[in-house]
DNA sequence: CTCTTGACTGAGG
DNA sequence: GCCTCAGCCAAGA
């Protein structure tokens, strides 16, 4: 099957569930990688149904680091409880020592 | 079909 | 480094 037999939201949600333990990623790194850098919000707009799709949602965040989509989880601390149980230092919504822990997709799953 | 909304990003001040 | 503006594309009303 052709590539183009995904749906863009199904695309996110491969490339999501490839994102490692202890890792993150961003929404543009994703929408990059699948070829639409311009559509980044579409990654988090997709992203509004993976509740429930085995998505690691939690460890996509934006570009800062920081838990845009913490308040589509059921708790406020939901998210953040999430990454820290994968070591992910996470305070006052946002991830500490980004640099580190950011999962690039196109640097993993094509490099790698 | 048109308008609004949105889990974003990059550029400019 | 923070704030604001504009561009981006898809889905729902």
């Amino acid at each position: 099957m052709k590539p183009e037999t995904l749906n863009f939201f199904d695309k996110v949600y491969e490339v999501a569930k490839q994102i490692p333990y202890g890792r993150v990623t961003s929404y543009g790194a994703i929408a990059k990688y699948l070829g639409a850098a311009k559509s980044a919000r579409m990654v988090g707009y997709a992203m509004n149904g993976s509740t429930g799709k085995d998505v690691p949602a939690h460890r996509v965040v934006n570009r800062k680091g920081l838990l845009t989509g913490k308040h589509h989880f059921d708790g406020t601390n939901l998210m953040q409880q999430l990454l820290e149980s994968e070591g992910v230092i996470v305070v006052d919504n946002q991830i500490q020592d980004f640099d580190n822990v950011f999962w690039d997709p196109a640097n993993n799953l094509l490099a790698k």
